[in-house]
DNA sequence: CTATACCTTGCAATCGGTTACGTAAAATAT
DNA sequence: ATATTTTACGTAACCGATTGCAAGGTATAG
């Protein structure tokens, strides 16, 4: 079934069904509305590869994500913004060739072969998976190419999470409880997000006066986690407030807040960027930065078909703002009397009284 | 750049270039060495497009999983089967398009388009997402289709975890603790691996002479879990082993326990199938029936490619046993001696001593 | 030394669409 | 009424590969 059959069945040339699919103005109404209903009824599809090849293009992108072991196991967030990606894709039309990259080779020789062969009309790339030469040469090419998350130097369209914003975020809440003394643990600090989420966490103390936070780098494992947050606990002047950096780093710090027998929210507060479904049914349950993973995704989608269609979008970079979702994983800080903040303790007593969740949360945990 | 452009440039015809691209016998060996040398310095990539319609095929497979709201966020078993296939795939120079459905219709359009447009050559998908109607249509069109799990009637090529057996492995893993009486939670009986699961523990129970365990039915929610756990625990006489079904209970069902305050596993075992790797830093850990997600994609991948050869896979089916992981959510029931078991309270008593995990796993919740 | 088989290579049709161009008919202007 | 523009549609040249067929060249057999 080509269109060849349709137009012969129709009475009409070729030229004019391809006409009829796609929508071009200079066809009659009564014949579009015949050879309309004949493709309807034959339930006929034009042949993608034919497509591509005379017009050029694929109608289809291309969505490249990290493959990083167990990353991908914890995390929900590819697999959320994949999932967005597919449907605001499929809602138009397009289809979403995926690639997941282990290393940079991987991913350059994915690409080399995909854009080479023009299988694609353009890109949704995780930024963390590019060295420069390959976007270099991307853009060169000009590929319509949208990144998710920031990349070090080279400027391109890009969508991300305000990680400056959402660490402030996390410490004007653990200050606002009263806590003074923070601690961030966060990733490796190769990686520019998790620079600028602690970044944002020391400008929130600075502001606030506070003495600046403790901030512990370690890689993304559980056990490394509980290792980096022992010591945490156990720096001095005491730390009250832990702002962990990302989602993988969390379990691992709660594990070490248990091991170490210090009562979360009670002797500990912790704030964690990332939230996870799991984070509400932990005890206690963890209060988190979610990223707005739908948005971002939707906001990635629609800056790449602005480009595909030759235009500029409105504006070259996203940042969205992150929210925050209370839970019971922060308290006001019950110890603060004690560690010296003398003049602040009359203040702080009865608020611990009145709004303090720690009782709440801790009948929850009965074990 | 053509393979016109190279044909020119080696003093060629399109023709020898492309048998060289293509591997095809019947040049000579000077010719090809030359041929191949010129692409490789000018790194040539022929145009997808083109050679599909020529050749009459994509070289691209589809993977089709489902998107149902939170499913896709608790479970790690799709976006690891994803990482596997797209790996594999791209290791034999295959692209992936994937497709994720929110429905039945969905699924419908997606590839009513997708395989009338020969946009692929074969496909893997998840088996819950097909209505009858559409995958005989498949089958019609001699598509190459791999399911990943078992559909209810059509018999097609699928690889599936052995879900009565991993059930089994459950209930002899509580059953050798000495737990008699068992509950399953398990997801919604209309699903084809709900019910072996189910019955697989049924099975085990009658073998081993206990009692019929306590079944109890819910959708995959996680307060509802815990509103069915509240149920099972309030049964008598009392259940002291839960087998939760799916991994998108387990955390209902914990919070249950704690809300009912009763000790995991103190009071109550709980095993889960499926894994996660936040299994292994809650508190209590929890003990699961890891499905073997790798060896699951790549069985699928490997058969997949099998029928697009044209050749018949050596089994038409793949069920794939999976592993158990022990960790601290099970133990020696305690309370068996006051449940009425008289005879066997003397056996039970000592063991609980020797070998029974639950101190040490409740020391790590001094919360 | 000629006949036959085999190998290498070029030629051209083909895959199934898109699209620039041309023409006849219809609509509008004069 | 004719001249001019507009609209509807057919024609045919592409897009960039694959592949069957034929032709020319070499090696092997008779």
């Amino acid at each position: 079934m080509t269109i060849k059959d349709i137009a012969e069945m129709a009475h009409v040339s070729k030229g004019t069904v391809s006409r009829v699919i796609n929508g071009v103005s200079g066809v009659g109404d009564d014949t579009r509305r015949r050879v309309l209903k004949l493709i309807e009824s034959l339930d006929f599809h034009p042949n993608a590869a034919a497509r591509g090849l005379a017009a050029r293009k694929t109608n289809t992108i291309g969505f490249v994500i990290p493959h990083t072991g167990k990353y991908t196991q914890t995390s929900t967030f590819w697999p959320i913004l994949l999932t967005v990606v597919t449907q605001e894709a499929a809602a138009r039309g397009i289809n979403v060739l995926l690639s997941t990259a282990r290393t940079e080779d991987d991913v350059d020789s994915a690409f080399r072969s995909i854009l080479r062969g023009r299988r694609i009309d353009g890109a949704i790339i995780g930024a963390e998976q590019f060295g420069e030469k390959q976007l270099a040469e991307l853009l060169l090419k000009n590929m319509p190419i949208v990144m998710v998350g920031r990349n070090s130097r080279i400027s391109t369209h890009y969508v991300d999470v305000d990680n400056s914003l959402g660490a402030r975020m996390a410490a004007e809440h653990l200050a606002g409880l009263g806590h003074e003394r923070l601690a961030v643990l966060a990733g490796p600090d190769t990686l520019p997000y998790v620079r600028d989420r602690v970044q944002g966490v020391r400008d929130c103390c600075r502001e606030r006066g506070l003495p600046d936070p403790v901030v512990v780098h370690c890689p993304y494992d559980t056990l490394e986690a509980a290792r980096c947050v022992e010591g945490i606990l156990l720096s001095r002047p005491a730390v009250t407030g832990i702002f962990v950096a990302a989602g993988d780093l969390v379990m691992g710090t709660l594990r070490a807040c248990t091991e170490m027998r210090r009562s979360v929210p009670g002797d500990i507060s912790v704030i964690c960027f990332d939230d996870h479904p799991f984070f509400a049914h932990l005890s206690p349950s963890v209060t988190a930065i979610a990223q707005p993973i739908e948005e971002i995704g939707s906001a990635a989608v629609e800056m790449l078909f602005e480009l595909m269609a030759g235009r500029e979008p409105e504006k070259a970079a996203m940042v969205i703002a992150p929210r925050l979702v209370e839970r019971g994983s922060c308290a006001v800080p019950r110890v603060r009397a004690a560690e010296g903040a003398k003049a602040r303790a009359e203040e702080a007593a009865p608020s611990e009284r009145l709004d303090d969740p720690a009782p709440r949360v801790r009948e929850k945990t009965p074990r």
